[in-house]
Formats: structure tokens, C-alpha cells, sequence
DNA sequence: ACAAAGCCTTGATTTGGATCAAGGCGGCGC
DNA sequence: GCGCCGCCTTGATCCAAATCAAGGCTTTGT
């Protein structure tokens, strides 16, 4: 296995098409987005590391794969990814419960599309975004991290505007529960006022 | 695999206790709830026959699990279904591919949540709906269907109240593209009219 | 037959977030 | 250095859907 393995990086904002190999995501991160026909659009989730991308005996979808940062990938070929699943149950195992993991996910992001207000889905995608940038959090200590997404990427994340999200981040800053070091770069006191905040 | 199985009937309105069975749905509706802690509801998914319900190797996560219909089951204790895994990898694939559709599903509609208008959801949620209920349709023929949802039940799904689903309604009938039989039951003239709407 | 409870519809009013509008700031090329 | 461009913030106004309110229809129980 290890020998048809390949690693290789791609620059932040690279399209990853749906082509016929199977990644898994070292580091960086990956987001998806589907479109309506007008324009209008959503992204529909992220992959961190240690995430799967591609999906086997696949039927296409009409989703777009791109790196919202510099990305390194471990990549197989279908082909191969295939016949183990064939193989060894083991790692069909492991992929139903990545993917069950990702409906998981999914499923509390539509709680909070459906059913959240502008300032929790705020608080909400911080707390994740925090989560996901130190694996090995204390919810007590403080936490500095980088936002991979623009603004306009978080609006598309939280079905709201930029603007709606310009306001709500100045909002968490003038109520000092973070604060702006610079535009990409956020830093938090805790943890807990965040989670106070999102709403579930 | 068949010594082990049972085959029951439950009615509309029981939960299902996440218990250590795993069953295929074998007619009727299911759905699935997610709570805020404040008593907002966002209905995350739907189970219709022959879907699988359960998940192997189960972490508990804060769903409810209802039936919305009469729905009969087919299940199986779990512990043969987690043996019969790690013999076969054919029932492992099946499982992958079931659960990859769902997050297509999910994903399609966390697009809707995030981007579409009120009367764009409730269009699309007649055409799920319609396309469930008639497996074999024919985009041009006419069509008729019980809801098998009340509006509070489609307004939790949507991310609306009730009001808006119910004037939503009124909407498409005024505009002739349903007919409300009555309060459960629907006709429609075309798919193809409610496609249009549906914005996507 | 009637009362009570669910469920649904429709109308009036309010409001959260969208839209429209006007800069600010930082990086880059010339 | 200076102007341009992309990205972000903030303010003013608008509007789609929520909320508040009133009743209608059906079913259930007495």
C-alpha cells in the first residue's frame, strides 16, 4: 500500500477535482461547497486533518472540492483503495465511521443553519475553528488561531451576508470575548464564553 | 442472518429508543430530531424504506428517532451485525454507500437551509417528498401523495414556523401548482412546475 | 349535542438580517 | 511614493419571515 502512495502539496485556493484518487489530508485545511443555480452558495463542510477526501465507487456529485490553505495530501489510487475494501473489513470500518462521523457533523450544522441566530452561528464557527487549530485544548486556557476562511467564506459557511459577519465578530470583540489580532488571526480569553454563546 | 432478524410494526408517533438493535425500514417514514437546549427543534433527516437505521460501533450522539408513519421494521441485534462486518466486506460497502447518500442529503439540504427562500424550501420539500412516495414517477404525469408530516413537523424540517409553511401553501395552491385535497393529502398537476420553484 | 383540544389558516405588526452605500486599510505594481 | 485593488468595517434603509392575534375545522370525550 505504502508504495502506491504519493505525497504531494497544493497551494490555498487550488480546485481538487473529483478525479480518480483517494487522500487523506496531513495537514491544512479543505473546504466543500455546493451552488444553487442562481449563484447563491453554500459550503457544505471542511476537512481538517486527519480527514478522508474522495469518495469510493463513487457517483459524482455536484460539489466542489477546494484548499483554503497550502494543503498536503497522502493520495491513493482508486483502483487500489477498491480492491482493500475488498480485502480487509478493517478499512471499510474505518471509512463508515469517518463518514459517519461527517453526517454527524452535518447534521448539527443544520440545527444551526435552520434554527440558530447570526451571533451564535458566529460563536459557533469560532468555537469549531478553535477546536479544530489546537487538537489538545484545555476549554480553561486562552487560545490564539488562524481563521483559513475570508469573510465572505464564513458567510457562505453560515447561510449570512458579510456584512452580517463583520458585525457579529465586531460585536464579540466590543463584548471582549475575543479579540481581532488581525484579520485572519483571532485570540480568546476562554473557551466558555464562546460556548455560552452558541446556542446549544 | 435470517434465524436472527424480526420482522415488527410500529405506530405513528413512537420513538425509537437508540438501543442496541439495527433494523432496515421496510415501509413508512422515520424521522430524525436535533434539539438547542433552549427547545428549538431542526428535524436533520428522514428514513424511508429501504433505509437502514442504527449505527455499528455506536457513539450515542444527541439525535431522537421517531416515526412519523406506521413503520415496519426488520432488526437485528447488533452484535451480529458488527460479526457479519468483519467477515463479509460486501455488507461493510453497502453500509458506506447507504451512509454516503445520507450526507449528500444532509449536504443538498444544509444548501437549502443557508440559501433558499421560504416558498424555494417548500417547493422542494413537496418534490422529496413526492419523489419518495412514488418510486417509479414520471416527471410529466400527474401526481397525488399524503404528507406524511404536520406543519410543525415541515416547518421543523425547513426552518420556518408554521405560519409561513402554511401560507407558503396556500401560495402554490392559488398559484395552481397543487391542489390540498386535504389538510394531509396533496395533488399536483406536474413535477415539473414545482421543479422551477424549487431553486435549484 | 356540546365542550375542549389539536391542528391549520389568515391577517396585522414587528424585527433580524439583507441590501444599499460609503469609506478604511494593507499589499502590490509601477 | 502613489494609485489601484481586494478585503473588511460601519452606517442607513428595506424587506422576508417571525411574532402576535384571531378564528375555523376536525376529532375526541362526556
Amino acid at each position: 500500500m505504502a508504495k502506491a502512495s504519493s505525497r504531494h502539496e497544493v497551494l490555498a485556493g487550488t480546485e481538487l477535482p473529483d478525479d480518480e484518487t483517494y487522500s487523506n489530508v496531513l495537514s491544512g485545511v479543505v473546504k466543500l461547497t455546493r451552488n444553487l443555480s442562481d449563484g447563491r452558495q453554500q459550503i457544505v463542510g471542511f476537512h481538517f486533518a486527519p480527514d478522508f477526501l474522495g469518495r469510493p465507487f463513487g457517483a459524482k456529485r455536484p460539489i466542489r472540492t477546494e484548499a483554503l490553505t497550502k494543503v498536503a495530501l497522502c493520495s491513493f489510487p482508486k483502483t487500489i483503495i477498491e480492491r482493500m475494501l475488498n480485502d480487509s473489513p478493517k478499512l471499510g470500518q474505518n471509512l463508515l465511521n469517518h463518514a459517519l462521523n461527517k453526517l454527524d457533523e452535518a447534521r448539527d450544522w443544520m440545527a444551526a443553519l435552520g434554527r440558530k441566530t447570526a451571533s451564535e452561528k458566529v460563536a459557533g464557527f469560532l468555537l469549531m475553528i478553535a477546536r479544530n487549530s489546537d487538537p489538545a485544548y484545555h476549554p480553561a486556557s486562552s487560545i490564539s488561531f488562524d481563521l483559513p476562511l475570508t469573510r465572505a467564506d464564513i458567510a457562505d459557511f453560515l447561510g449570512l451576508t458579510i456584512e452580517t459577519v463583520s458585525r457579529e465578530l465586531s460585536r464579540l470583540r466590543s463584548d471582549g470575548v475575543i479579540r481581532i489580532v488581525n484579520k485572519r488571526h483571532i485570540s480568546l480569553a476562554s473557551m466558555a464564553q464562546l460556548e455560552e454563546r452558541c446556542g446549544d
